[in-house]
DNA sequence: CATTTAGTATACAGATCGGTATACTAAATG
DNA sequence: CATTTAGTATACCGATCTGTATACTAAATG
C-alpha cells in the first residue's frame, strides 16, 4: 500500500533515531531499521540512498531538539544565571541514572566514526556545538558575565567532560564537582 | 617455529594496541591483528580466547604509560602549580594537530562498546580515570590548593571536555579556554 | 623417549553486514 | 489512459566478522 511520502520517510528516521542512539550507529544494521520502521529495505534504500545519509540525517534531526530541550534545562530554572547553569548539570546528573541514557549523540557519533574521515557527520556534530556555545554566550552577555564568549567555551568543556566521566563512572558526584565548577567560572566574571 | 611465548604474546598485544587505538576496537578485526602481529590467527587465539581479552589487555596495557605520560607533561614544568596544570592542557592541544591523535582511549573503547554493558571494559576505564584523580589530588594537595579531592575532579573534567572539543572541532583554542578554566579553579582555592 | 607446548598453514563454518535484483501492486498525476 | 512514484515480498550478492577444524612441525620438558 502507498502511505504519505513524507510520512512513511519520517517512520524509518524516527525508528533510526531510536536504535542509532541506543545502540550505537555502528551497532545498528540497516535491516533492523527497516523492521522497526516496518518497511522493507527496498523501500528505505528509496529514501535514504546509503546508510551514511541516513546516519547524517538522524544527527541533523537530534539538532533543533537536543538544543531546545538543553536551553530548557537552564530556562527552567527562574533564579540567578549560576542557579541556572547549576540546573543544567544536575540535569545531566539525574540522566545519568538512566540506563538509556548515552551522553551527547553528536560526540558519541564522531567518536564511532573515527575510522573514516566522515566530514559530514563531524561537521554536523560541529554545528550542533557551535549552536549551543553561542546560545551560551548570548545567555552570560545579557546576563552580565564579563568575556562571555570564554566562559560559554568553558562551560561546552564542562558539559562534555561531565558526560564523559559520568559515561564511565555512572556516578552522579561528577555532575554536581562540574556544576560547582561551572559556578565558580561564572563568580569570577560578573562585574 | 617457536619463539619464546610471552615475546610473541607481547607481539600481538602491541599489534592489536596500535590498530585499536588508530582505528577503533570495532572497526579492527582479530585477522587484521594476526597480520599485523605476523601470526596465525590460530596463534593468536592461542594466546587469547576471545577478542573481547584482547581488548581489555590493550586497555590494561595503556594504563600505566597513559598515567605517565599525563604525569610527565604536568611535572615537567619547573614552575607554579598553576603552570604545570597549564602545560598539561597545552599538551593536548599539541596533540590535538597530529591526525594519528585520537583523544583517550579508555573513553573511546568504552564509547564503542557501549551496546554491550561490558563491565569488564568500562571498570579497566573506571579504574584508569580513578588513578590519576588521585594522583592529581595528591599533586594539588602537596602544593597547598584547598579541597584538592573536588579540584581534581574538576580538572578530570576539564580534561575529558577538552579531549572532546578538540576531537570534533580541531581547533587548539578549546585547549587555551580548558587551561584558563583550570588555573581560575586552582587560584580560587591556593590558601 | 614421550608428552606437552608453541607455532605454521589453510580452510571453513555460521553469522551479519550494506546494498541490489526481480517481480509485483496500487495510488497519484499529467 | 499512460506514466511515474511508493510500496510489498523475497531472495540474493559479495564482503567481512569471530571463532574453529584439520593436519603438521619443532622445541622444551619431565
Amino acid at each position: 500500500m502507498r502511505g504519505k511520502p513524507e510520512e512513511t520517510k519520517r517512520r524509518i528516521l524516527t525508528a533510526a533515531s531510536k536504535l542509532f542512539y541506543a545502540k550505537g550507529v555502528r551497532a545498528v544494521g540497516v535491516d533492523l531499521i527497516a523492521a522497526e520502521a516496518e518497511v522493507t529495505k527496498r523501500t528505505l534504500y528509496h529514501h535514504f540512498d546509503c546508510k551514511d545519509t541516513l546516519v547524517a540525517a538522524y544527527l541533523e534531526a537530534q539538532n533543533e531538539p537536543v538544543l531546545a530541550a538543553l536551553i530548557k534545562s537552564i530556562t527552567r530554572v527562574s533564579g540567578s544565571i549560576t542557579d541556572q547553569i547549576e540546573g543544567l548539570f544536575l540535569t545531566f546528573g539525574k540522566q545519568a541514572e538512566s540506563s538509556r541514557w548515552h551522553g551527547c549523540p553528536f560526540a558519541r557519533a564522531v567518536s564511532e566514526l573515527r575510522e573514516f574521515e566522515n566530514d559530514a557527520i563531524s561537521s554536523i556534530a560541529a554545528k550542533h556545538k557551535r549552536s549551543f556555545e553561542e546560545w551560551l554566550s548570548c545567555h552570560l552577555s545579557s546576563n552580565e558575565v564579563d568575556e562571555p564568549e570564554l566562559v560559554a567555551r568553558q562551560l561546552m568543556i564542562l558539559v562534555d567532560g561531565a558526560i564523559t566521566q559520568l559515561l564511565i563512572h555512572r556516578d552522579p558526584s561528577y555532575a554536581k564537582a562540574a556544576a560547582c565548577a561551572a559556578v565558580a567560572l561564572i563568580r569570577g566574571r560578573v562585574t
